[in-house]
DNA sequence: ATAATGACTATTT
DNA sequence: CAAATAGCCATTA
């Protein structure tokens, strides 16, 4: 399985209304520090199912402006999940996801 | 081989 | 809280 495919399967086992950062998802697709990787595959993947919209910045921030489309776009999905964001936001605290070990054992390929 | 780039991050001002 | 700084590292030019 390639670095793309990790990647991928990591962000589609994020559970509708949580969310995970980019780094996050880099760890978890056993991919240190390679949150900018995450992005770029997030950004040239068209696999329509993919929850891309679930992935945000380490502080909880949209990695898009509030006023573009695709932030417009990314936050209603988000509060369509239930998801409350303010000033272009959410609070981590109550939205992070955090992975249960059968989930991770399950990405690991096991 | 060198330099710039980027859906990033952590720390310091 | 905003802005600068310094890491990060595969990809691209």
């Amino acid at each position: 399985m390639d670095k793309p495919q990790k990647i991928i399967s990591v962000v589609k086992l994020i559970p509708k209304g949580s969310v995970a950062s980019y780094g996050q998802v880099a760890d978890l697709a056993g991919l240190p520090r390679r949150a900018r990787l995450v992005g770029k595959v997030l950004r040239e993947a068209d696999d329509l199912s993919l929850p891309w919209h679930r992935v945000l910045r380490a502080n909880g921030t949209i990695a898009f402006e509030a006023q573009s489309e695709q932030g417009q776009h990314q936050t209603a999905r988000l509060n369509e999940e239930g998801i409350v964001v303010v000033s272009n936001k959410v609070d981590l605290k109550k939205y992070q996801w955090q992975p249960t070990l059968t989930e991770i054992l399950l990405q690991l390929n096991f």
